[in-house]
RNA sequence: GCCCUUGUAGCUCAGUGGAUAGAGCACUGGACUCCGGAUCCAGGUGCGCAGGUUCGAUUCCUGCCAAGGGUACCA
């Protein structure tokens, strides 16, 4: 267990073992009271390394003053504990709170524990053993993904990174959606257009796709297919055109994500759903589960019964299955795979699915909480003042690939982690492509850039570079203080991002070490400081370089030797 | 109407019960004969409104106001 933990439980019983005769004193029962001592790191350091709040949190109960009740328990310590959990003083301040204040001998500690731990400094156990499934992106192949979609690709990316780095099993997936009415209006979209290439007067559907893109997948059939086209029966070349169509598009999606550095562990079609007879499977489970009834000549699915507000539709009256059949299947199909965790990452837009989804999950029998599903918000897109319109069927619309192309993957990745996902974002194009040089994200990696400058440097001067736990640590002081104590927070904000599912910690983290790494660097010298101090500096350096690695892999962002 | 999410500095956003609420951008002034100036240091007005729970609320609960999204036998 990281060197935090160990920390904070030593603690946690010195204070518990204070804390027994106090209570006793009252005869009070000690075991719930027990539970209730809680370290947090207060936010100004001159409140010490750690603080508890014990003492206002048993105020009540102990019928006294929280600051003579903190006296008192400082008055209990153990001094053989006190000593061993490294306790340099302690202080009662404010209201009551007890502040602890550790050797700094504790703090250099955290080098030889980055040493130890290496690639895997800052994981910690909670995914060990675990299977768990990301299903994100998840587009209709009807179109090139649009900016719209690379939040949730990179959010549902860096998840499962997150997850992985946690020792979870992680499958990162990409449902297809190329079955249904969409795909239909895909290729009688393409069609139309081709007919009006070559010369003839269409009439075009208000809720056909619009985009040009259209058109060139009209013209790439044209060369390739000419005038054979016609061979084929009316009703077959709109097919043809939709398969065409379908299979130049996803590759396109492929290429995009690939871009935007995500690779999927399994595409999952929906067609291979109705082919392998899986939708009608999972629907006659729900009806001999007795959870359809028909009504209105179709078939309804009884969500209501597990907090969805209303029930649903999943065979219409024409008989034909609604998409949510097939999402059901899907989701069964998760469920039968057998991973503990089933997590997916969909737009605001689709919101309404959670309640509906969840009732399938537990109508098959298992636990609701089993399927996670994460959403994350609109992106709003603007140029300047001006915002951007988006819509798909106008064909209107930034894509993932222009965005990618305009700032970069590193920038586009690092700008769609800042944010928590469940904030409204903005995202300003002229601005991402403006400050593409002061882009937040370039901060992290000249910190990058400059340790290993000073490791290539060092070598030069053949200053043998020690690792994070190879140096004497003694000489370092309080410049090299605060770096110190970034680091130690590392797996803290691991276990953060993995606790709430949620990757931003990790790039607001990201910002502060770098902070932390720069301050320090300009305040103290290095390889010119005399020996002993370098020494103790390059491996606090080496630390620094491990850790921000560590974090740079996670994000997927790349760590650049020179910029 | 109902449901979900969000209202924090001029702007974009962190801060999921603690002490003096932070960062970036923008603005102003400083810092290297020396390891990379894409850096560092200094400068500040703010938790939408009203109640409630709590020793203690920006954080949790309720109501109101505002913004975005959803509310199909579309996907």
């Amino acid at each position: 267990m990281p060197f935090l933990h160990e920390t904070r439980n030593k603690l946690k019983q010195v204070i518990q073992k204070s804390l027994i005769p106090v209570l006793e004193k009252r005869e009070i029962e000690p075991g719930p009271a027990l539970d209730k001592v809680k370290l947090e790191e207060p936010k100004h350091r001159e409140h010490g390394d750690f603080a508890c709040n014990i003492a206002m949190a048993m105020a009540r109960e102990l019928k006294a003053a929280p600051r003579e009740i903190a006296l008192e328990i400082i008055d209990n310590l153990p001094p053989r504990e006190a000593e061993e959990a490294m306790i340099d003083r302690l202080e009662v301040a404010g209201p009551g709170f007890i502040n602890i204040y550790l050797d700094k001998r504790w703090l250099q500690g955290v080098l030889p524990a980055i040493a130890g731990e290496k690639e895997s400094y800052g994981s910690n156990g909670k995914g060990a053993g675990k299977k768990v499934q990301v299903e994100f992106v998840s587009a209709n192949p009807t179109g090139p993904l649009h900016v719209g979609h690379s939040r949730g690709a990179v959010v549902g990316d860096v998840l499962g990174n997150v997850l992985e780095f946690c020792g979870c099993d992680v499958d990162k997936e990409f449902y297809i959606n190329n079955a249904g009415h969409q795909m239909e209006l895909l290729g009688r979209s393409i069609y139309l257009r081709l007919l009006e290439e070559r010369g003839e007067k269409i009439d075009f559907p208000e809720d056909g796709y619009q985009g040009e893109y259209i058109r060139e997948l009209a013209r790439k059939i044209l060369a390739k297919y000419g005038d054979g086209l016609d061979l084929h029966p009316p009703r077959e070349r709109e097919a043809l055109c939709r398969e065409f169509g379908y299979q130049e598009l996803l590759g396109g999606i492929r290429d995009d994500l690939k871009g935007l550095g995500i690779k999927f562990d399994r595409w999952f079609s929906e067609r291979s759903l109705y082919e392998n007879k899986m939708v009608e499977k999972a629907i006659s489970l729900l009806k001999r589960r007795k959870f359809l009834y028909e009504e209105d000549g179709a078939t309804w699915f009884a969500s209501s019964r597990f907090g969805d507000e209303k029930d649903r539709v999943v065979i219409k009256s024409d008989g034909s299955y609604t998409y949510f059949a097939a999402d059901i299947a899907y989701h069964l199909d998760k469920l039968k795979r057998g991973y503990d965790l089933v997590i997916d990452v969909l737009g605001a837009d689709h919101h309404g699915h959670i309640a509906r989804m969840k009732a399938a999950v537990e109508a098959f029998g298992y636990d609701r909480e089993t399927l996670e599903i994460l959403i994350v918000q609109i992106v709003t897109l603007w140029r300047g003042e001006e915002k951007v319109p988006m819509s798909k069927r106008a064909g209107e619309f930034v894509t993932m690939r222009d965005v990618v192309e305009e700032v970069g993957v590193d920038a586009a990745r690092y700008f769609y982690l800042m944010r928590s996902p469940e904030s409204h974002m903005d995202f300003d194009l002229e601005l991402a492509r403006e400050q593409s040089a002061k882009n937040p994200v370039y901060y992290l990696q000249y910190a990058h850039a400059r340790m290993m400058s000073l490791f290539k440097k060092a070598e030069e001067r053949e200053i043998v570079v020690p690792g994070p736990g190879d140096a004497d640590l003694a000489p370092l002081g309080d410049e090299e203080e605060p770096l110190l104590r970034v680091l130690v927070r590392f797996p803290d904000i691991v276990e953060e991002s993995y606790d709430n599912l949620s990757p931003h910690f990790l790039t607001v983290y990201g910002h502060d070490l770098a902070q932390a790494f720069h301050a320090f660097y300009n305040k103290c010298p290095i390889l010119t400081a005399e020996p002993e101090i370098r020494q103790a500096r390059l491996a606090l350096v080496s630390g620094t370089h491990r850790v921000l690695r560590n974090l740079l892999k996670i994000l997927g962002i790349s760590a650049p030797d020179q910029m």
